[in-house]
RNA sequence: GCCCUUGUGGCGGAAUCGGUAGACGCGUUGGACUUAAAAUCCAAUCGGGGCUAUACCUCGGUGCCAGUUCAAGUCUGGCCAAGGGCACCA
């Protein structure tokens, strides 16, 4: 063995023995019970950054541990491939984006395996790749059937900068999620997924999920955004034209009803012309114009001062006669409720500001009876008892809120509402490198789905990169025109591609049968799979991809696919690796290279590092020291086995009575072993993992150096503690771990090995610290035979000295005896 | 504004049930080895005070203020700060 460490040698050695023996392959069929563990699947960039080498770490040394333990792990890797970057590249350099894709896969790929990730390689996925794809594509066909996929025309968010429109969900702050150009409104017809039919179960269903953070719960629940209440319908007396007219409004507070003194429609509602008199049309014409010309930042800021222009007709609220005005409003969204909302200045902040500046009236309906409030400052929008509404008058709020809409469902002008903010999934986007949508336009049938044996719908290669203002893929000669599936006419195809996060929506499924070319995967196979048992990935995806693939989830049930609800039973969004304290980005020049360490450390250290100094879940800051640490730390490891090495056997037997001080190191690597698997059990803590490596590792060096003359019981002993740190180390330090095992004389690889046990009465100290409080503070310490009973602990506690001491003269009122541990005497 | 998360030494962070606060590491300081350096090893390292000094003793201390308890980093109530999410969503 080699005096010191040398992972520049040992690591690529190992990574070739792995990938020549498939060392990691895994099998369907298997007697152990099965374990999912997944890492979100990389956007194939170009290289790998510190977040990607801190996530797969992580689910690397689960997969790792879970195996030791005796489960059959399912640990995958794949590309999420299809995305703008490649087009980009494509536009700029005049690359083919399919090899674009390729190089940075092929580069990749080396990274993963450098990194020494136990994948199954078998099993890859490439989002990009016809194999793939045809399943995405099958699958849009699956959800169309089942009236899941649809094209409406629809105001939807467009990026210039990108040429694409984009999801709600891919807008932050009304800026692209991808560019951070600011995101424009257009009219356009696309395709959706209806993801608002699964609004309910996607809340609901939340509460099943006990392995998922809160966080990234209230995140999703607040984005589905439920909310109760009511819908009113209001006749408009005084339309131009005598029109029979009526506004639908929804509110959540029905019980306000009575206050409304005003009306309010977005300025894009689709009556709003039928509502408007001819003395107000050009007021109201210039403010619908002039709010058309604002970009979601603007028109969405709270900050904003309320504005509008009243349309000049007028409604009566059925519950009291009252004749109230209509106005037109920005702060009214066309796209939420019904477009229209009932005002009601004195109990919403909102109509409250509204009104102030208008010099609209205002009618106090809610009171506190304790302290009532005029409103004349500002809106009452706590609980309260109902005034100056008749009937429903010292009424509590809360009931009123059932009650005066319960009128109004027998009135014929209302019903109950539940009420969502989560809207359809627009998947549509104009560019090339994606899924194209299976659907052709037959200028006969109408729209017509491709049938499935014509999957896949290819990618057109003979297209131009260099147009501007429109998708490439409409530049191809070949793709455009087709035959109708139906009558076999002229049609022409759908040129719109599916958005990405189509794509990795079910790549978690495909694992379980990544081969197949006859199904999109075998339900059995998937059903014994899924659900994915850990899934590790950025909380940047809380919304987005998390959301999307429940959402495929729970439709793929539906269409008979699948036999569960929820795709990923317990999650770890590990925080981000930052650097001087904020995030490593290229613009910042605060990126480590990760191929930098390998080079200068290996991949050993730096897989102990990026676990060692926080708890997966917390941003984890980087530091060169730390890495210098670490492989300090491996040296030190090195070290105790090269310089020892004639003293250890891998086959060593255990006496069963040893001297005490080979008693207390074998309770020491007991109680290693008992806190590792917890602690690794446990949420994963890997860096109190790492800290017992380190003091397990100190604990042998200490034994080594009180050592002068060897005994045979003293070289099993400490062969037992030196091969369980090995074993103990070797889901994180897997090269080092293997090639230290091979020099102790193995003939198998460590990663085969079980992991280690602990013995109960072994993994605790063979005495114990009597800690003795006087009136709760700390005053003695005594070393106690570990079997003391209780009485016998008040014992030892009433005669040391000290305590003695601190009594003299007191009266003790009460002792309190913590088993083993405390005792705290109460004196006076 | 609403919601979630987090607040512990110079720093990263430990601390099953309420029971020794600061494990382990980084950094710093001192020492050993060396011609020297690197590497390695040893020791000290929350703050104030006491003692010539070591040992030791003592007081304070987990964002702030209260409370519960024999005992609070941990539980309860009220605040404050940072990070993140949502947001004219009626």
């Amino acid at each position: 063995m080699k005096e010191s460490y040398y992972p520049q040698e040992l690591e690529p050695r190992w990574q070739k023995y792995y990938e020549d023996n498939k060392t990691f392959k895994t099998y369907d069929d298997s007697d152990k019970p099965k374990y999912y563990a997944l890492s979100m699947f990389p956007y194939p960039s170009g290289k790998l950054h510190m977040g990607h080498v801190r996530n797969y770490t992580i689910t690397d040394v689960i997969a790792r541990f879970k195996r030791m333990n005796g489960f059959n792990v399912l640990h995958p890797i794949g590309w999420d491939s299809f995305g703008l970057p490649a087009e980009n590249a494509a536009m700029q350099h005049g690359v083919d984006p399919a090899k674009w894709t390729d190089e940075n896969i092929a580069y990749m790929t080396g990274q993963l395996k450098r990194l020494g990730l136990s994948y199954d390689w078998d099993r890859e996925v490439t989002t990009c790749k016809e194999e793939y794809y045809k399943w995405t594509q099958w699958l849009f066909l699956q959800l169309y059937k089942k009236g899941l996929a649809y094209k409406k025309e629809a105001a939807v968010n467009w990026c210039d900068k990108c040429g694409t429109v984009l999801a709600n969900e891919q807008v932050i702050d009304g800026k692209c999620w991808r560019c951070d150009s600011t995101v424009e409104k257009k009219y356009l017809s696309q395709w959706f997924f209806k993801i608002t039919d699964y609004a309910e179960d996607l809340l609901k269903d939340l509460d099943q999920l006990k392995g998922w953070g809160d966080n990234v719960k209230t995140m999703q629940a607040n984005w589905i955004g439920k909310s109760t209440g009511a819908i009113f319908r209001f006749k408009v007396v005084d339309a131009p034209n005598g029109e029979d007219i009526e506004v639908p409004v929804y509110t959540t507070r029905p019980d306000t009803v009575h206050g409304i003194t005003y009306l309010v429609v977005a300025p894009e509602y689709k009556d709003i012309e039928k509502l408007t008199t001819p003395e107000n049309k050009k007021a109201v014409e210039e403010y619908r114009a002039n709010a058309r010309k604002m970009n979601e930042i603007e028109r969405l800021s709270t900050e904003r001062p309320k504005t509008g222009v009243p349309l000049g007709t007028h409604c009566i609220n059925p519950f009291n006669g009252e004749k109230f005005p209509l106005w037109t409003a920005d702060y009214a969204l066309v796209e939420y409720g019904t477009g229209a909302v009932m005002a009601v200045p004195t109990h919403d902040t909102r109509d409250y500001a509204f009104a102030k500046k208008y010099n609209l009236p205002m009618k106090v309906v809610i009171q506190n009876p304790e302290n009532p409030s005029d409103c004349k400052d500002e809106a009452y929008t706590e609980e309260g008892v109902l005034v100056n509404s008749n009937e429903f008058n010292g009424m509590k709020n809360t009931e009123a809120k059932k009650a005066i809409t319960q009128k109004a469902v027998d009135g014929g002008f209302g019903e109950f509402k539940t009420q969502y903010r989560l809207r359809d999934w627009l998947i549509s986007r104009q560019r090339y490198w994606g899924a194209p949508i299976p659907i052709v336009y037959c200028d006969k049938c109408g729209i017509q789905p491709v049938p499935e044996d014509q999957l896949p719908v290819r990618l057109p290669k003979d297209v131009d990169f260099s147009v501007v203002g429109k998708s490439p893929i409409t530049t191809s000669p070949t793709f455009k025109d087709t035959v109708c599936p139906k009558c076999g006419g002229h049609a022409v195809r759908e040129t719109d591609t599916m958005d990405t996060f189509v794509c990795s929506s079910w790549y978690y499924l495909r694992y379980a049968d990544a081969r197949n070319s006859e199904k999109c995967f075998d339900r059995d196979l998937v059903n014994k799979w899924l659900p994915v048992d850990q899934y590790v990935g950025g909380i940047e995806h809380a919304i987005l991809h998390l959301l999307y693939s429940r959402f495929f989830t729970k439709a793929l049930r539906d269409c008979g696919l699948l036999d569960f609800d929820e795709p990923f039973k317990n999650l770890l969004t590990q925080g981000m690796v930052l650097k001087d304290g904020s995030k490593m980005s290229k613009s910042k020049g605060n990126t480590v290279d990760p191929d930098e360490i390998f080079e200068n450390y290996g991949a050993d250290t730096a897989r102990l590092f990026i676990l060692s100094d926080s708890p997966p879940a917390r941003d984890f800051d980087w530091s060169d020291a730390g890495v210098e640490g670490c492989y300090k730390f491996l040296n030190r490891v090195w070290r105790l086995f090269s310089a020892n090495q004639d003293k250890i056997t891998l086959d060593y037997k255990l006496p069963d009575k040893v001297q005490k001080y080979n008693d207390d190191l074998i309770r020491t690597v007991h109680m290693a072993i008992k806190s590792i698997t917890n602690d690794i059990s446990n949420d994963f803590q890997f860096n109190t993992v790492i800290s017992r490596y380190r003091e397990l590792t100190n604990s042998i060096y200490d034994y080594v150096g009180k050592r002068k003359e060897w005994t045979e019981e003293d070289k099993a002993v400490f062969s037992f503690a030196a091969t369980s740190l090995i074993k103990l180390m070797s889901p994180v330090t897997v090269f080092m771990a293997d090639e230290i095992w091979h020099e102790l004389g193995a003939k198998t690889s460590i990663h085969d090995e079980k992991w280690c046990e602990w013995d109960e009465n072994l993994a605790k100290a063979s005495s114990i610290t009597l800690v003795v409080q006087v009136n709760g503070k700390v005053k003695d310490r005594i070393e106690v035979d570990e079997g003391l009973s209780n009485d016998e602990l008040k014992e030892t506690a009433l005669n040391s000295p000290k305590i003695k001491e601190l009594t003299e003269g007191k009266t003790i009122i009460k002792t309190i005896v913590v088993p083993k541990k405390l005792v705290n005497l109460v004196v006076k």
